[in-house]
DNA sequence: TATGAATGAGAGTTCATTCAT
DNA sequence: CATGAATGAACTCTCATTCAT
């Protein structure tokens, strides 16, 4: 369940078009200069409306909700954003541009089989507790996005490139004798993806543990059992 | 094997109140027999708005939708349904209480800890595999509806029932030395039941691997690890 | 605000075309016989509607609730009548035909001035008793039908005659020395008028006052006023 | 002729609760100002709306037949008003507020009963001829909305006062000797409220006669009657 | 930058009515 | 005679979006 960045500084080849770096209004009248204490209101105005996706559904959310909270009127949000659908997609691909950043650090490494996964693993939890409310929009709305929006294709994209840096792994470390090789792989694939993401339903950023104690915990049932071995 | 009962006739204590069976058509007199024929008419329809329900999500699917998929008009629904929010309702507490029976089933089989999460893990994947559509809507939608709506209380209910089901079994395992004590119980009941749950998200009624044959290796790597013991 | 009679015996000119005495069942089926059973029914549902409309409203009564006072369903209405505005039609002239024989009877004695408003009021409050939901429905919307639905418009046809006998009655008195001479006879024939008929708002059949003794206090007020003559 | 202030300014007690006045568009900040810009145009369009109620009733319209005479959409309404029933409430309280000042008014001028009856009846035909829609509306909604809508318990309140009033003036009257006392009052009570309220039926602003001058002629009829004295 | 007012499409729902059985 | 199931039009209301100021 997760995506290719939209804006990879190094290597994105097969970028889809018409997906550039989102910018600054876009109006007639859009502001002069370069707009720092603009970013700085987009930003708020993401990050609000983020919220209210995540505890309400993309589609049960209203406009004027976000505006309410921002304390402005529903139609003044349509100076910063272009549509609702917009604010959706500056947020998923905010998040997964960050989250991919993460991952690719993860791979340069040059790790083991067992240490990648390990790593992938805190990354992503670190990741939920950073952008916890675009992890939770992801989760609930992005099978659909992709399958149904062309403009959000790039989760697809992302989903593909995810699989396959997974299941590579994992083979790489079936191959290597560090895991099991009586599991179905694609299996242990979702098994382990899910395990981690869904976590994003009950996580609550300072709560009782961190999130490299959460990863710690996980990462000790997947690879080793919720057993006693002998 | 595990042996798991599908459904106990006796009773069905701890029902969730408010949650009395659905009724039929509003006739003047309701009709003689039990209904068969309307009820199946009913089953009939629950089961297409369940599965557009699942595909679109709630909010985003029209009620004209599901009457198209039904060949009907929209207002036709209304005759045998009171609301959108109804056909909801109808869907999910009919999968809840299908649930609940199976559980049922389990414990009251008295088994040890290790069996009994091997048998309650087993018939909730056959539950996903019997109500796909159910649970899928169950998941992207029951956190809402508990916390917004007075109707849909009692999925809070069956969440903490199911919550005191499983830590109490994971605590009587660990307090057997079946289950490690390491690990924090509440992290592992969620891992768990995520782990299972999740599933619905990608598994596909009559695919590669029958549910007995998912829940086997997804109880491997829970309850064994997918690392490689020496 | 009242009518002339659908069918008169005797003499009705101008009488609105279309305007068949209403008969049983219209349908190819149509029961055999002179269908007195059918008649027994007939006025039987007739009142159970007058009931609803009189109390919610003819615009705010459902076709269904009469149905359900009626213990049938609301299709099964369609034998008996053809639609909801004709069982409206049926009550409204059932009533002025009613209304019309006990005028024209009173019309037909020959009495002076005052006798003969002391007659009509007498007659009218009758009516009232005897046909309250129709009263009550006349009054809330005979405007509206008359002036919107032709085929409505004998009310317009008895409001013209109502208004002619009492205009009359009323000129024949002042021209007499009875009534007083210094009043806009059109007023007083207002005022008389209303002062009747509004108490079908109030009035109930069975209570403390039959309706020739609400008659005589209302013509002695009418007549001789509330205050004290000296 | 009788003195009869407009309206007074100092207090409204027994003003109906949950009857708080009617906020205009829900702003995330309402305007500083009073919003008199606005309020302009949300009379504007309660007149309309009143215009349309009193002459098709309210059930039998619609928004949309507002909206067009109001030159706008029927959804552009919503801007304005919570609801249809909401422009309902006001056009009825609006007018409530307005005849309950004028009566105390009346009350205050601590007159004897038979002056009290004359400037609570021009009062009241002052107010026919000032809020025409309303009267006409109050007329046939009222009794409806007050038995079965809870926000309309303003009605009943409204109704209970004013009977109180009318039957003390009444028992005033009767007990000074200027009123006959062989009448019951009750009867005499509700002859005199609808034979004024009525009027609202027929009554056409800007016709032949004033309200004054009707009030005038009503009056010479419930006090004196219509006969000729000897 | 933001407001106030509006648009227009479409949502869920109601309801008189029809008709085969 | 009545039922059960459906139709189809209309209704109230919501909401993303626009735009002059």
């Amino acid at each position: 369940m997760i995506p290719v960045p939209k804006t990879t500084p190094k290597t994105t080849p097969g970028k889809a078009p018409g997906n550039a770096p989102k910018t600054a209004p876009r109006t007639a009248r859009s502001p002069a200069g370069g707009g720092a204490a603009s970013d700085g209101r987009r930003a708020e105005l993401l990050a609000i409306a983020a919220g209210v996706f995540a505890a309400q559904g993309y589609d049960a959310t209203t406009v004027r909700r976000i505006a309410d909270e921002a304390g402005m009127l529903a139609g003044s949000l349509y100076y910063h954003f272009d549509s609702k659908e917009s604010m959706l997609d500056e947020i998923l691909s905010a998040f997964l541009d960050e989250l991919w950043a993460g991952y690719e650090g993860v791979m340069a490494a040059g790790l083991g089989p067992r240490e990648t996964v390990e790593a992938l693993v805190t990354a992503s939890f670190r990741e939920i507790d950073r952008h916890l409310d675009a992890v939770a929009i992801y989760q609930r709305e992005a099978r659909q996005l992709a399958s149904s929006q062309p403009r959000f294709g790039y989760l697809a994209d992302s989903q593909r490139r995810f699989e396959r840096l997974w299941l590579g792994t994992l083979e790489r470390g079936a191959a290597a004798g560090v895991f099991r090789t009586d599991l179905d792989l694609r299996l242990a694939y979702r098994f382990i993806r899910d395990t981690v993401w869904v976590a994003a339903s009950w996580y609550r950023p300072g709560g009782q543990h961190s999130p490299e104690e959460i990863a710690r915990q996980y990462l000790s049932m997947v690879l080793d059992g919720v057993t006693v071995r002998e």
